[in-house]
Formats: C-alpha cells, structure tokens, sequence
DNA sequence: CATGAATGAGGCTTCATTCAT
DNA sequence: CATGAATGAAGCCTCATTCAT
C-alpha cells in the first residue's frame, strides 16, 4: 500500500474526524466523516485501513500539535519559570482555540481503540513538556515523585482548566495564570 | 401479585454494566451486559427503558457511591485540614478499591447520552465535597476564583492520581498522600 | 380447558381488542389490548390460547353481532322490498354507530391469521342476509348470477357506503337511502 | 461513478414486497422481501429510506399501474356507455392477471402506515376514472349524490367482483360483464 | 386463576467494509 | 484511485408467550 494521492484529502478527513467526533463521540459513523470531508464513504478507507487506524491517527496527530503548540517558541534562554510559564500558557491558548481538537482528544484519550503503542507514542509526544516539568520540580516539594506520576498531576489540572476556560471564555486568562501559579505551587 | 421487579436483578445489570463499560466503552452492546449480569436480554428493558436510561442511571449511581464513600465518616469535629485529608483519602481508596467504577464513570463523564440533568445532579452530588474545598481554600491563595474552577482542578488532580495508583498499586498510598500534599499547596 | 371463570373479562378483552385494533391494525400488542381491558397482559393468554385465536374469535362476534343487528326486527310480514330496506338501514345504522367495530373487521377480514374455517363461518352468519337478497333478486336482472356473487356485490356497496357515511354523517342517513335504491335497481 | 442505483432493483424489491405482502399482509419482514428480491437486506434501505417508505411507494405505485391498466387505450370517440365499459373491463381484467397487487393494495389500504398524502395521491391517480363516472351517472339517478360517493360505490363493487372473479375464473368475464350491467344500472 | 416479570426469537435499521463501475 | 451501491453482521428494542408468585 503506496502512500495515497492527495495528503489534501487525508488532512480533510482528519479534520471532520476531529469535528464528528468532538461532537458525537467515538459513535460516530464513518460514512458521516467522509461526508463532513467531502469525499466519498469509500474512500475514507483508501486512507486508512480500518477506523480504529483513523482513529489512532489522529489522536497522534491531534497529540502532536498540542505538543508543538505548547513547545512552540519556548524562550531558549530563559528561566525555567518563565519557560513552564510559556508553555503552559501556549498549550491552553491552543487547546481554547481548538476546543474540537480537545474534546476529540479526551474521547480519543479514553477509547479501547487507542493502541497502547499510541498511547505509548503520546506519552513520547509529550517528551518535550515532560522536560520541562523534569526541571521544574527538580529542587521543589515533589522533586522525589516518579516523573510521570506529576507530568499526570499536570495534565489533571491542564484539562480541568481548559474545560473552565472554554465554558467562562471571558475570564479564560485569568483561569490559565492561576492555574498556573497553582501548577508552581506544587512542582517549584 | 407476580414476581415482584428484583432489586438484585436491578443491581446486577447496574455492575454488570460497569463492569463491561469500563473494558469496552459506551459501545457495549446491552445483550453483552445482560448476559454478564446474567440475564435475559429482554429483561435488560424491564428495568431500564433504554439504553441511554440505564447509562444515566448509572452515572449517577455511580458518582453517588463515589461521593458517599469520600465523605463516608469525615470526623465532625477536627480541623479542615484533616477533614479534607479524611475525604481526598477515601475517596481515592473507593476509586482504586474499584476501578472499573472510576473507569466506567470516566466513559459516562463525557458521553453524549448523559443528559444535562444527570450532569447537574451529578454536580449537586458532589456538594458536599465541594464545600469542605470551600472552607480549605478560605484563606488560601485561591481564595478569590470561584469555586467550581477549584473543585475542577482538585477533580483532575484527582484522576489523573487514580490513575496513576492503579497502574502503579505498590505505592498507592504514597502517590495518595502526595497529591493531598500538592492540593493542599494550592488551596490551603 | 374449562371455561374460564369471568366472561366480564372475555368480553373486555373482545371489547378492548375492537378498540385498538380499529386504530392500529392488526399488528397491535397483545398487552396493549389486555391494558385497555384493564386487565393484566398475561391473563390474556387464559381467555385465549394466541393471539390468533383472539383474532378469529373477534371476526366471528363481531360478524355475528353485525348480522344481528341488520336482521334484528325484519317485519316478517312485509314485503320483501321492505324487508330488505329494514336489513340494509340496520345493517348500516350499525356500522355506523360503531365505526371501530366495522373497521376492525375489515382488518381481520384481509387478515392471514384469520383461518379458512373462521371465513367460512363468517359466509354461514351472513347467511340470513343471504336469504333476503335472495329473494330479492328473484325475478330481477341478477336472477341468473351466483347468489354468493350478489352478496359480495352487496357486501362491496355496503361497505363503500359507510365509509361514506362515517366520513360525512351529515348526509349518513340521505347516502344510506341513495344507495339502497340503486342496490334495488340491481337486484330488485 | 460508483456502481449506479439500479432501476431494476428497485423494481424487483417492490414486486417482490407485493408477492410477499399478498400472502403475509404487511407483517411481512423486511428480511423477506429482499430476500424474495434477491438482494441483500441491507440494501433494501438504499431504496427506501424505511419500511413504511417501501409501502407508500408501493401503493402508490400499484394504484398507478391500476389506473393506467383501466384508462389504456379507452376510445377516445365512443359513447360514455362504452368508455366506460372498456374501463371497467381493462379494471377488472387488470386486477385479475395480477392477483397479488390487487391484494397487496387492498393490505396497503387499509393500513396506517400509509399517510394521508399517499391516501390523497391515490385519489388524484383515480381522477380520470372518477371522471367518466362524472359523464355516465350525469343524467342518471345518481345525479346529485356526491361523485365521491359514486366512486366509492363503484370501487366497492368492482373488488367485489374481483375477489368473485379470481375465486371463478371459469366465468370471470361473465362476472365482469353482469357486474359492469349492474354498475350501468346505478349510474346510467 | 390473576399478575406482571422473564424469556428469547425476531424485526427494523445502522454501519464498517468491500467491490463493481 | 474515486465513487457510492452492496453486503451482512450486529445493535437496540418489541412482543407473544411462559412461569414464578
């Protein structure tokens, strides 16, 4: 199987995944992605060989940019305050200005469909924030916790601050800076 | 008068659905959990009048026992502090004591077919425990948000601690007793 | 098999059968009868042995009812002209006062479950009305025709005519006479 | 272009709804129906969107086909007496050669799965027979009963005759044309 | 014998996947 | 390779009938 023809309708059918499923949950048929895609129920599978491999795609996809996100233009040299700061707040900003990429992630993030290679792969994805987090806490309360137990910590307050952030959009950056100095609280 | 509706039946297709739910999802076919709860399919809809109907009933079921077992024996008369301790401690023994409830409640949490009056009553459910966060963060640093954003963050640090102490038991009590120590850095 | 003890109960259940049966067909529930006889689903099945049963039961009743009321009071004095006048106004006044008589039994009249035995008393019942036209048509232009043939023509003209008459109850009693005399102007 | 909708299928799904609904009334499974059409029971719902679907545009179709049947090739030059004639009899024979529709149809009729447009449209499919009822009876007897009731009057007799005819075939045509005298009778 | 829960076959419809065009 | 009809395995739910109380 040769890479497909057009990465155009790849992307496409991803993206209306990302919307079908934001809304409908994991349910959703495939006939209805390839439609949202604009292209035709048969071909969704020329694309990917069955929907769970669609699926465990995109949650690697939609893992990927919320990580390049998060890590994009993260001041090299800075402290390492300002560079969780940084982080932190990119992360949020990007899962605000998606909220279907993110609700499509929680139901992806839960499914029996994920592959534990992909979530294997995710953790991996999220090296980069995980680093951070590894320097963050290294002199702070939780420096003796297993690292992955306080990336887990983090991830918990991260969702739990943008589902408010979405919901109270108003006051959303607000949300993200005291969540924030909660997060610092802990690990700094 | 006939056989009367069986409480016992009522409850076994309630456990036997938690219990499929959480390995499958919400895409578990009702005659698997009939089966599982050892009975006949049909019987499935003498006690519940749908599928999403057994799944609401179930969510709040669930989050109800949740709820009771965190404040289950909070001693009356001791400091906030240790009250919450008391809570966050139960509630994350209940949660590991039965994961498949945590499991299938996580499934349930973001479904579509729980209605919005199941998510507010699930909300009032967690009243109690909403307010000894109250009186916690009183003069903490997280004194002025509001507090339905504090008990989102203490809900996702608490997940993401479940999480981790059944996939890592051997220490459970210690991951348990640090995150208490984290929220409690946040809001106390 | 005995007679079962209540006929109350047989006859509610007839009575609640004609009812629904008139409005859904004949795919109606059998509990949905029994509810509408107040009576319990599974008590249905002591008064008859199927729901086939039932239906054919019915057809034969309400045939025999509706044969009934066309011959009840036939001026056995009169002639034959009236005699006949007095069949068809009862005949239709009947079907009129109880649409959902009349129409459940043109649902079990087409019906596969109502059997050939159940038809051929149904033809047996209507024999009296049989035996007016009969003498009706003795010297008219139909003289020559199969008699059954002549009932069936009447039976078509009838059933045509209180449809009518119930769609337009107005004019009930001007369609009846309308289509008497041209019924006479066939046989007569 | 995919393998395009074919025209054939369709057809073969409604004769074979009418041989099987004939038999079985509207009861009648789905499963069957593509079955006795040779088609996979999936792909009935490609042609009709449900069952109730099938069985409107089956009725309207079969009421179609029997319209045509009885106005095909009436001369346009004759006399009322005889265009009619030639209708009534093409009816008849019609009605005749194909048992089944007849008998799905008068299934269909009465059913409630037909809507009151489907009812309404095969009322406009009888229009033009209803109007050389208009002509014969315009000097006649039944002159200011309203057309409707003609009609009425008129379709009773002929299933009637029908029913009378294919239980006899041996004398069909002689039924036909004893029945069409009486009709004449009525009307003329 | 009345009741109504229990049973499980079966009906309608959906949907992932395949395949003819 | 795109298309969308074809397939048939399930899935949810209904319902006639049986059976425990």
């Amino acid at each position: 199987m040769a890479r497909p023809r057009s990465d155009d309708r790849r992307i496409a059918l991803m993206a209306a995944a990302t919307r079908i499923i934001a809304v409908q949950g994991l349910g959703a048929p495939t006939a209805m992605i390839a439609k949202e895609a604009g292209v035709s129920n048969g071909s969704l599978f020329t694309y990917f060989e069955t929907k769970a491999d669609l699926l465990n795609q995109l949650y690697i996809e939609l893992k990927t940019e919320m990580a390049a996100a998060a890590l994009d233009g993260v001041p090299a040299d800075a402290g390492i305050h300002e560079q969780t700061l940084h982080m932190w707040t990119h992360w949020l900003a990007w899962a605000t200005a998606y909220p279907e990429k993110r609700r499509a992630l929680a139901h992806l993030g839960i499914s029996a469909d994920i592959t534990a290679e992909s979530l294997e792969a995710g953790h991996r994805i999220m090296a980069g924030v995980a680093r951070l987090l590894e320097r963050s806490r290294e002199t702070g309360p939780m420096r003796e916790a297993p690292l992955a137990f306080v990336v887990a910590l983090m991830n918990g307050m991260a969702d739990a601050t943008i589902d408010f952030m979405i919901r109270d959009p108003a006051n959303a950056d607000q949300h993200s800076q005291a969540a924030f100095e909660a997060l610092w609280r802990i690990v700094g």
